[in-house]
DNA sequence: TATGTCATGTAAGTAGTTACATGATTGG
DNA sequence: CCAATCATGTAACTACTTACATGACATA
């Protein structure tokens, strides 16, 4: 993030424009994080004159913190143990009622569809800035591009995965109880 | 998780079972938690003996806990503010040279496909269970199999998205820097 | 006798959140 | 004059991770 000299703020206000589709950082983390990178060498700061209140504290990447960043992308891809709260909800939704169940379900579906128009007006400030998009894209902007693809693709996902789950619930709750084989639950051997 | 009682053990077992797929605990903040949900009243415990080590430790629901999963659950959706590494790495990957950009997407796209063949695995063993699958499960299993589900879908879509990555920027390789309308970047406007 | 599994935990550290503290300047 | 924005931070807390501690029993 700092390819260009920024302020702490200055990255807080580039987490909310952008990067916050799958990361965010409050101020108060980030204050913290690049007084140690700095003290680890990583960044170097200079102070400059600001229109109102305290003055910038600008800060520049150093040779060993663009090493660090390099390291870090040809190290491999990082993947986390996922915890996706709504899942762990979806899981245990039996618990509470069927008319529960539903409204809840929609809730989700609404809220998903919500962040595809979010994504899809983001694509749309980009298509007027250049209607070939998303070709002939700058350097800058194309690795950028390709995670908001992605964040279409995965709401559209999700809004159809909310569809689906819809229709079987309205589905099963319509023809009460049919006799299932076995007996033993698989949810021990997920 | 404690719909039948269970130990602090068993919790781990059945988050390695099915739930790691979108939650994880360690028992190291496993048996805390168990330790201040029992304070609280959400819990109660009896020692049962265990063949070997220590006497387990039995833990079932109260009514109030009960009460506790029915409000988490009808107060609607818990949608956070996602944290997605990877995607972390794609946005800033024009820092490294091309060839070792292709072969993190190529990772990436391999990872993906693993966790595909992980939940189709599971889904042929529910299959198995009862040919009648994904219809005519016991309740118990209704809800898990939504997030399975869902799994599915997004590492599907996963994995189709590092495919047209893969394509899009061995295309953008082969044929260098074409001209760009404009100059500004989009990425602050993101 | 060594290794693995069962079973309980604690301790130290990292990451992140929410709330608080301070103060200058600009616009309504 | 009040609220918003600019700009810096600290403090207290929650969540989670990694490493360590203890010890019985089972199997190779």
């Amino acid at each position: 993030m700092l390819s260009e000299p920024a302020s702490g703020y200055d990255l807080k206000k580039a987490f909310e424009q952008s990067i916050r589709h799958f990361w965010s950082a409050e101020l108060s983390q980030i204050y913290p994080a690049l007084a140690r990178l700095e003290k680890d060498g990583r960044l170097e700061s200079t102070a400059a004159p600001s229109g109102k209140g305290p003055p910038r504290k600008i800060y520049s990447r150093t040779e060993s913190g663009l090493d660090e960043l390099v390291r870090w992308l040809e190290g491999g891809v990082e993947l986390k143990q996922e915890r996706v709260d709504f899942l762990s909800q979806v899981f245990f939704l039996e618990a509470i009622p069927s008319d529960a169940r539903l409204k809840y379900m929609q809730g989700l579906r609404d809220a998903f569809a919500a962040r595809c128009d979010v994504l899809l007006n983001i694509e749309d400030g980009w298509r007027s800035q250049d209607p070939r998009y998303p070709d002939h894209l700058p350097d800058a902007d194309f690795y950028p591009q390709l995670t908001l693809r992605l964040g279409l693709m995965k709401f559209r996902t999700l809004v159809e995965w909310a569809d689906d789950c819809l229709s079987v619930m309205r589905a099963r709750s319509e023809r009460p109880p049919t006799a299932t084989l076995g007996g033993r639950s698989n949810v021990e051997a997920f």
